[in-house]
DNA sequence: GACAGTTGTAACTGTTTGCTTACAATTCTA
DNA sequence: TAGAATTGTAAGCAAACAGTTACAACTGTC
């Protein structure tokens, strides 16, 4: 009766596309047209799959929150080290390569409730994930201290890397210098 | 001969009013019509005093630069305090209450060399600043271990710094929990 | 082949916005 | 007080852009 509606399997095949144009141009730098020319379709095509310009960046969002959490998954630790410790040394190399932090300076500014909601869902998931990633680091490495609390290092170590994103933007320090900065900090200071 | 030049006076008197008004709307939604309002003035007088919005942005990121010099520099530590322990905690409490971390947000994303330079020597020079504030606080403590990096310990304050601007952003912990994590951390990790 | 739902194309619209221009009011000098 | 420079006011313009509409082409079903 119904003929086979596409539009899923296109939202999928456009959402990577849309990520990186965003982070090419930020939310105000992007026109619908730019992102349909990318898209390789017409602005109304969008529209019929999102209601508006803001929709599309809130997908954006999402899809780079699973799009983290499914590469982290996807990580087979080395002999002898922790997830942690494999995560911090492919995100320090590959980290930021597609720049999505952009993405997320970009949607911090925007005043719109879903794209805070979505954001924070992000940070929140993300904390989550490499708190959990500590904790069990700490356990295979025998370390108990009492001093140290999980939540803060995870914190901390999303600080880092924040600043390393900030570095690379602005061309501030050499690639290995920001390597040092988000993982052997890291490691002496927020997984000892 | 020539009329008293009122330009220089009004331009630093609109810096901070400017500052404010971009620091809440990011430099995309920022209007000229909306600065000169919040100026009390119309648009044009703007105009005869930077050549665009653009030259605006850049002198408001010249002037949180040196603002925040010159608030670090007036601080006086307590009694026994070293004076990196006295900015942060004058940091980690009112830190942000004006924030101005959404310009630099906004700014990261400006594809202009003039703003990218601004930004550069803004962070650059904050670094330094900090930088010498940690090796001092280590004289006076009289910590010398090897290991220690002043460098890459102030940029780990400043990414925690980051991560706290953030955090207040998304409405993401408390007050107190994102002082913990800037002030305690720092000193913990950073500082002994 | 008819027809119903869906997809792609193209042109358009109303609004916003950075920036300009024309001009009147004011200020200071001589 | 004449006059020149400067200041403030108001209106306007050209460009950019989010979102819409009309329509032709296609696809699958009966």
């Amino acid at each position: 009766m119904s003929v086979p509606r596409l539009n899923e399997d296109k939202r999928d095949h456009f959402l990577p596309l849309i990520a990186q144009y965003f982070s090419d141009h930020g939310y105000d730098g992007a026109t619908t047209a730019g992102i349909a020319k990318t898209c390789g379709v017409r602005q109304n095509v969008l529209y019929r799959i999102w209601t508006d310009k803001e929709a599309m960046f809130v997908a954006v969002i999402e899809f780079i929150h699973s799009y983290t959490i499914e590469f982290w998954d996807s990580i087979a630790p080395k002999k002898g080290e922790t997830k942690v410790e494999a995560i911090l040394r492919l995100q320090s190399k590959d980290h930021g390569s597609l720049r999505y932090y952009r993405i997320i300076f970009s949607g911090l500014l925007q005043d719109s409730k879903d794209v805070r909601k979505a954001l924070r869902r992000l940070y929140v998931g993300i904390h989550e994930y490499i708190e959990r990633a500590v904790e069990s680091h700490r356990e295979q490495r025998r370390k108990t201290s009492g001093k140290f609390n999980p939540d803060v290092a995870a914190w901390g170590m999303m600080g880092l890397a924040a600043m390393a994103d900030i570095q690379r933007e602005l061309r501030i320090k050499s690639q290995s210098s920001r390597e040092t900065l988000l993982r052997s900090t890291s490691l002496d200071g927020f997984l000892n």
